[in-house]
DNA sequence: TCGTAAGCGAGACGGTACGTCGAGTCTTGCT
DNA sequence: AGCAAGACTCGACGTACCGTCTCGCTTACGA
């Protein structure tokens, strides 16, 4: 997995003392415990290493920057859950309370938009964060086939867009106000995707 | 205008030489070129200093620090502009084509997810930028109103959550995607917004 | 004098705040206070910047390295001081004695011989060091000068040998043994370089 | 010879595989070779393994730090060499000639100051220097010995003393001036401290 | 009109973190 | 065991900015 790291040939043991898994766990536990308590801007790498009981040239040996380090740390948070109820207001009402409850109790909320601010002067970054998100959304996407496969939302509709009209409200929320989501916010969102904001006939 | 200036009180004139308006304006155009240039987490207070061909106590006798300062050289951006043809449809797809026009030619675009990323983790910067961001949607809201008005949408629609379900693929396509936004996406995207994702009976 | 310092054109007061002398007479002193503590090769600039109170731009904003910084820091102890007794054996006695004084009473000692070693792989402490060992010597030159004008010593002798002849056995102790000299051997020293090793008809 | 080892006594085979001769070598080569091109404070025991194509590990188990390593590979350069000619003058002059030579076309020029300096703050070094370099003043005091049993210098003489005086102006002109000796100054110096700076009647 | 208080460019100041390098130690798999 | 390779902790390197602080000017006001 690690995507991030700067192995050669991830699997391959070359010569010499091979890199300590424990270490490299340690970093990423201090790296997350420090994103938690001081944010990104004011994480420093001598902070980390020094929380990690490790040198800096171990950190730097694995990541080139902080950046893809904070990225791979990220990426031990969860992400979407897939979940299959048969019905696609369900599934995507809990799919979503599930992912805000997420944001809400784990670092994600704080961390996410720091890395987003970051990406857009750092191709490095954006590169390394692509799939990261990706990944993340998969589950949305695979909620919105099947309703399309079940007649619940038009054939031809662009799932790129539907799955951002989704979202969009919590990204919204996220970068544009407090950071935190209030749950109860959720279900009339969806509601609101779903029908649209015309009053139904 | 410059809500984060720490001057006692604008237009009371002291003894003593007053503070060059020619200076100001040089700052807030270095910081603007700077962020465009470099973007907001590698511009430094020298760097603008150094552009603007100024010295930095200057700078900080302005602006305690680089955050209102940048707040204020983004508050030199356009936001919506209001437009009211009459018809909600019109309105948003008009407002929205402006919105995104800006944010393709002007720096808005790398300088906004920056400040959003550093917001979470800095309550100074939090409170200044809120604000600036309300008085950026207000024109949004303003169309709905006059929407619920002529009755085009429901009535008991909490207008937070309907400007949220607009602007969110916006948000979406600007953080977690390229950064920059193709124009023909903003029509499917209102109308999607308007009439919901279910198929129409 | 500050021969070593990276002042462009000394003297001349440019724009901007001027370096302070006190800070500056602080590094020297630390500077002197470690080398006699723990040695050159264990001297450090960041030691030396803890020491002064200082922080280390503000020393290498005046020494390239740190081999300047101890040229400089040496250049204030003493070295050989005039004597004028009209007599070239009370003459060199009298300044070995007080230059041997010093060297056990001060860091030169433990200095010196740390620089000269240097010394031959670094062109730039080469040429530092050079001006500054050529002064030291001065005095004894001139002692050399005074008894040839007397007569007490070969017309046609070439002082730079006849100085190495005398200051030769405590360079000798100097490098090749202990570092500490026993002043008791200095007019044996003194004697033998002015009578030769083979016996007096 | 290795007298630095940490070898617990030589020639005793024990258990498992024995320390490889020529690695030994390979590594004193690397150290002599590289103390000739970057000097000794610039030289790595890093850059002596690479240059040996060794194990920095089969560099400590041998050598407990850099300084006893350089001291082993210093003591592979030639020191003075006896010459028994009958005469003490001629003796010297052809001793201090070959000694010259050997300064002027090896490192030994170069390694002995670096040694010397480092000396000064290092107890170990300078107990694992001095058998070392009495061993090569030897043949020098051997000389001054027959001379005075054959009635040419002084029978009270302290030969420390005399020895001194005659390599002195040696050591002068290694440590204080420029590395180099020229050759033609070698007879003057000699005849100085055979007859003394004082005119003869 | 002239002093004086503040603004100004410049740049030194004490700090903190950067990313690199080497020291000396430890851990692999191979010989 | 020895060995090459290379990861490990630690600490210093020299640089870059931070936000503050003098300097010697300049500029406009108010006495």
């Amino acid at each position: 997995m690690s995507f991030a790291s700067l192995e050669p040939g991830a699997g391959i043991q070359g010569a010499g003392r091979p890199r300590s898994e424990e270490v490299h766990q340690a970093i990423l536990d201090a790296t997350l415990a420090l994103l938690i308590e001081v944010g990104f801007s004011a994480l420093t790498v001598e902070g980390v290493a020094n929380r990690a009981g490790v040198g800096k040239a171990t950190i730097y040996r694995r990541w080139s920057s902080k950046l893809p380090l904070v990225i791979e740390a990220f990426g031990q948070l969860p992400g979407f859950e897939p979940v299959d109820s048969g019905d696609l207001e369900t599934d995507l009402k809990q799919m979503l309370h599930r992912y805000v409850d997420a944001f809400n109790s784990t670092p994600l909320g704080t961390v996410l938009p720091s890395l987003v601010g970051e990406r857009t002067h750092n191709p490095e970054l954006a590169s390394l964060f692509e799939p990261v998100m990706r990944e993340r959304r998969q589950p949305l996407f695979d909620a919105l086939q099947r309703a399309v496969e079940r007649g619940e939302i038009a054939r031809d509709l662009d799932l790129e867009r539907a799955a951002d009209l989704i979202v969009g409200p919590i990204a919204v929320a996220l970068f544009f106000r407090g950071g935190k989501i209030n749950p109860k916010r959720i279900d009339p969102v969806v509601e609101l995707a779903l029908h649209g904001l015309r009053p139904r006939k």
